[in-house]
DNA sequence: GTCTATATCCAGATAGAC
DNA sequence: GTCTATCTGGATATAGAC
């Protein structure tokens, strides 16, 4: 590939992108079905038909979020499970960082509500659904580890791994929804609470 | 009014009935925009054009169900207030009655989904979005005000209570949500778990 | 009250000029 | 690559017969 190809290609990534950036905020806000492609053409600032250049549909771009979605929260989980500390240290710092990140970073809070209307939702596109029973137990499982780990050295607290695992994320994507209804000046719960549910002490 | 009259007002009271059910439904699993009105009057037997001999359009079906919505849940909020009982122990029967509910009863779990969906979404239709502003603080107030009694006699642990409530609500809209994305046979944290959040012991 | 048929509109996607 | 114009399907709502 020569250097202006190359150039061009990393022009249309950066089209992509912009598209994409202004898909999640209209597919966040709104849901898939009330978000017109012309709306998020025209706020890309380019005209309908030339959308048609970056995505084959309207289902595809939305599939191309949810699987980033998926990437970050995943890979996320992942590396919280790898670092170097006590798994009762790892809840503390994932509450935290989560829900700083739902108070402060817009695209985060988008990402969250844009899985949660898509699992929730029965008129979500097939291949979209395929995506989401293939990806959606891991951050389950990666917070089921941490949980029974932290359990065995005595700083979470007992019960059932699972059944907590759910609690923590029914916890974030209730505090996503709560957000969204609120707006960004909404009285976030203080993560003290949020921090005995599951550990012993602290 | 005559004999007959009466029966025919209740006959097409029962039919509205029947039209809302259906349609609670549909919105709850799909959402409003992607809710076809032809689904509707398919699911309830009827042709699609009888249907609006009984509502207008489909913002009219979705504002009933969601003023529906509201009026079950702010009558349940003040209700639970009135009940002659400590405040810690209407926390605790709030929360249980709640997830029982969220559990074994469908269209309990659709209200709850209907209004986190209306709430969250820029697509609502501006009607909707009147009722919601105008319904939506109750039950935040109630529980704060039961709250901030359990703190005097020491039932309920320390904190802002205004914060504690949206905690008590992120919590019962996060269920909902999750039972609508895992099915009626997902694994519902214990109440235990949830009261020790409110609670000072138990 | 209930149906079928249809007017009207809107949105997703395509064609083709530049 | 980018635009304007347009095709096409589908969805809301209405008309009118029974």
């Amino acid at each position: 590939m020569g250097r202006s190809a190359e150039r061009n290609q990393r022009m249309r990534d950066e089209r992509r992108e912009q598209i994409l950036a202004v898909a999640l905020e209209l597919f966040a806000a709104r849901g898939l079905a009330a978000t017109k492609i012309g709306d998020i053409a025209r706020r890309a600032r380019i005209a309908q038909g030339l959308l048609y250049h970056y995505f084959p549909s309207k289902d595809v771009i939305y599939l191309e979020l949810i699987r980033g979605a998926f990437e970050r929260m995943n890979a996320a989980a992942r590396g919280l499970e790898k670092l170097p500390m006590p798994p009762g240290e790892k809840v503390r710092r994932a509450l935290e960082a989560l829900v700083a990140g739902l108070t402060e970073n817009d695209d985060t809070a988008r990402y969250y509500l844009l899985t949660a209307q898509a699992s929730a939702s029965e008129a979500t596109p097939r291949t979209v659904q395929a995506l989401i029973r293939a990806e959606r137990a891991v951050p389950y499982e990666v917070m089921a580890r941490i949980i029974r780990a932290g359990q065995r050295d005595g700083s979470v607290r007992e019960g059932d791994p699972e059944e907590l695992a759910v609690l923590f994320w029914v916890l974030i994507r209730g505090l996503a929804i709560h957000r969204a209804t609120w707006g960004p000046g909404f009285r976030a719960p203080p993560v003290s609470a949020l921090i005995r549910v599951f550990l012993s002490e602290g």
